[in-house]
DNA sequence: GGTACCGTATTATTCGACTAATACAGTTAC
DNA sequence: GTAACTGTATTAGTCGAATAATACGGTACC
């Protein structure tokens, strides 16, 4: 069984995203094996103190991402191959990354400004991209 | 009289953030001269079809920037120096990086992982044939 | 000074994302 | 079969961002 032992209390996003992220890190560094039972719905539900739909939504992506298979009525079980976890390193590493690199050196920038400017964009983050 | 010909009628985002990106865009481009005199709230919201407190929310914000001067009862006067030339290409490009960090975010990745990646990434990359 | 425009402030309303409440349906072990 | 679990669907509440309705006060120009 799946633990949820270092689980973030505190983070950042919604909770949904945040369960979606342990279990993608847990796939991605090998602390989860194929076959892993995980937690119920209502088993997280309860531990986290959400609804279990949060935790729902959570799973549906991850079933989506490959990383998880369940049906109606029988326990869950995380899929850990060679594909999803590579699937949770992609996701973790979004690809797109490189076009930041791309873009912030194309437009002459250094390196020191771009970290400053992604670390602080990634804190304001606001959807249009206005800061300030 | 700055013109709103070339408004976009379709665009992605809140229409006040499109107001500033457009507004923004004039003065990177440098379609805008100093002091010219910018539409006043109403005749924008008239134009547009908004309310002119929307249009307010963008003109402050483009006041904050340095882009564009207003005082109550006055009309509004657009502010092109080299200073607030280089303010608004940098709004630019900052909206377009914030789009990238939005998608890393939204992907589940963490701050750490991404400032890690991305410094990283800033070494291996080469300034190849990309353009724009 | 009066009129017509201007910018600004205060207060609703709308709308979507996140979460919750509840009910429904399938599986498993006895 | 039935009890106790499981996953899933439908609907409602909550909260913040975006927009609107309205009212107030300043400026310019005759």
């Amino acid at each position: 069984m799946i633990s949820l032992a270092g689980f973030p209390s505190d983070g950042d996003g919604p909770i949904y995203l945040r369960i979606v992220r342990f279990i993608r890190a847990g796939v991605a560094a090998g602390s989860i094996a194929d076959g892993d039972e995980m937690p119920s719905r209502r088993v997280v539900s309860a531990t986290l103190g959400v609804n279990p739909n949060t935790v729902q939504k959570a799973y549906k992506l991850l079933e989506d991402e490959g990383l998880m298979v369940s049906r109606p009525g029988a326990k869950s079980y995380a899929v850990v191959t060679p594909e999803s976890v590579e699937a949770a390193r992609a996701k973790l590493r979004a690809e797109e990354i490189g076009r930041v690199v791309s873009a912030l050196k194309t437009s002459g920038m250094e390196k020191s400004e771009a970290m400053e400017l992604i670390s602080r964009l990634w804190d304001e983050y606001e959807v249009g991209g206005d800061t300030e």
